[in-house]
DNA sequence: CCTCGTTGGACAGTGTCACTATCCAATCAC
DNA sequence: GTGATTGGATAGTGACACTGTCCAACGAGG
C-alpha cells in the first residue's frame, strides 16, 4: 500500500500522514528504494487509532506520541502497557496545592476511597493522575458553592464501579491477542466519550419525562 | 469591589478578566466614574463559573458566550434554560453522513433507544447534539474493528440511565432558585469529569485486583 | 492645588497546536 | 526519455486563549 492508498482507505489527507509520521505516531513504512515506502493494515490500524485519539479523544498529539508508545512497548506486560497508556492521558491544570479548598477536597476524596473499600487507589494515591485530576475538580465544584463532598459522591462512585467492572468482563473476551491492547486502548478512550453521550441522553430522557419538553 | 480585589479573589489575572470582559463572558462592572467599575459578588460566582467552563470543561469561549447567554436568558424556563445551555457544549467533528459506517452506528443507536423505551430522545433523533456524537464515536469504534452493537452498549446505557435520574432527583434538592440556573450549568459540566474520573479510579482498582499491579 | 500611583479600556503581540502548502530530487509508467 | 508521482524536508497558516503595552482619567497624600 503506497502512502496515497493509504490515505484514500483512511480519509486522512496526506500531508496529514506526512505530519503523523513526522511526529512519530506512525510507525514508517517498509522502505521500497529510496524514494518509496510501502505500508500494510497495521498502518492502517494505527491510523485510525491516531485519529481516534486525537479527534474523538482530544488527546494532545505529544501525549498521543506517549500512549502509544506504551502500547507499542513489548517489554512491557498487557495490564502495564494498558495502564501506562491510560496514565498518559490528558488532564485539565491543578490546582495549587497550597489551596484550602484543594486540602479539603484531597480528604474529601480519601473519605470516599476508604468508604468504597478501593484499597488499592487508596494506595497508590496521588500518583494517579485520575485521583488528582478528581480532586482538583471537587475542589472547583466546592469553591462554586456546588455542595460536593463524600456523601454526594459515593453514589456516583457505586455506579461508575458496576460499569468497570462490566469493562474487566468485557476486556477478557477479546479473542486475539495481537492487537489486543491497541484495542484495549481505543476502547478505554472511545468509551469514555460514548458513557458521557449516553449519560446526557438519559439526561435529556428523564427530564424531558418528568419537566416535559 | 475594583477589578483588580476581584483578581485577588478570584486568583484570575488581570488582563485575564478584561478579555472575558471584553469577550462579554462576565458582564461589565457598574461604572462609578467614567473610568472606575464596580464589582460584586455576582461577577466573582460567573468568574469563577467561566474558569470552571474553560479550564475544567475544556469549552471554548465563543461556546461559553453561548451557554452563558442561555444561562442569563430570563425569557426560557429553567428547564428549557439548562437545555440550550447543554446543547451548545462543543462536540467532535462529525463524520460524513454518506459514510456507510454512520449509517449503520445511527441504526444501531436508534435499535438501542427503541430498546430503551427513551422515546423522547427517539423522537427529538438527530436534532440532539449528544446522539450524533455518539453516533459518530460508535461509527469510529466500528471502524476500528471494536465490537460496538447495540446488545454491548445496553448495559452501559441502563447504569447512565440510573445515573441521570440520581443527578435529576439532586437538581430537586437544591433551594436557591435565583442561582440554580448557574449551579445547575457547572454541575451537568463539572460533573462530567468528575464520573469519567471516578470510572477511571474503578477501573484501575478492579484491574488491579484481578490482574495485580 | 498638584502630583503620582492606580484604574479601566483598547489594541497589538505571544505561544501553542494541529495541521497544510511548497519545494525538491528520485523514481515509475508509458 | 519524459512527464507525472512519490516520499521527505521545511516553512507557513489559522484558530485560540491569553498577555503586554500604552493611555487618559481618576483619587489620595501633601
Amino acid at each position: 500500500m503506497r502512502l496515497a492508498e493509504l490515505s484514500e482507505s483512511s480519509g486522512v489527507p496526506i500531508p496529514t500522514i506526512k505530519y503523523y509520521l513526522r511526529e512519530q505516531l506512525l510507525p514508517p513504512g517498509r522502505r521500497i528504494t529510496a524514494t518509496q515506502a510501502e505500508y500494510d493494515d497495521s498502518h492502517l490500524r494505527r491510523l485510525r487509532l491516531v485519529r481516534a485519539l486525537i479527534q474523538v479523544g482530544r488527546v494532545p498529539v505529544a501525549t498521543a506520541r506517549e500512549v502509544l508508545a506504551a502500547v507499542d512497548d513489548d517489554s512491557l506486560g498487557r495490564t502495564i502497557r494498558l495502564g501506562a497508556a491510560l496514565w498518559a492521558l490528558p488532564q485539565p491544570p491543578e490546582a495549587p496545592e497550597d489551596d484550602p479548598a484543594t486540602a479539603e477536597a484531597a480528604s474529601t476524596v480519601d473519605r470516599l476511597l476508604d468508604e468504597l473499600g478501593w484499597d488499592t487507589a487508596r494506595e497508590i494515591g496521588s500518583l494517579s493522575p485520575s485521583y488528582r485530576t478528581l480532586v482538583t475538580t471537587v475542589a472547583t465544584l466546592n469553591r462554586l458553592g456546588y455542595p460536593c463532598g463524600t456523601p454526594e459522591l459515593t453514589p456516583y462512585a457505586r455506579h461508575m464501579e458496576r460499569v468497570a467492572e462490566h469493562d474487566i468482563d468485557r476486556l477478557d473476551t477479546i479473542p486475539e491477542e495481537v492487537e489486543k491492547v491497541e484495542i484495549a486502548v481505543a476502547a478505554a478512550i472511545l468509551y469514555e466519550p460514548v458513557l458521557l453521550m449516553l449519560h446526557r441522553l438519559a439526561q435529556e430522557e428523564h427530564s424531558a419525562r418528568r419537566f416535559g419538553l
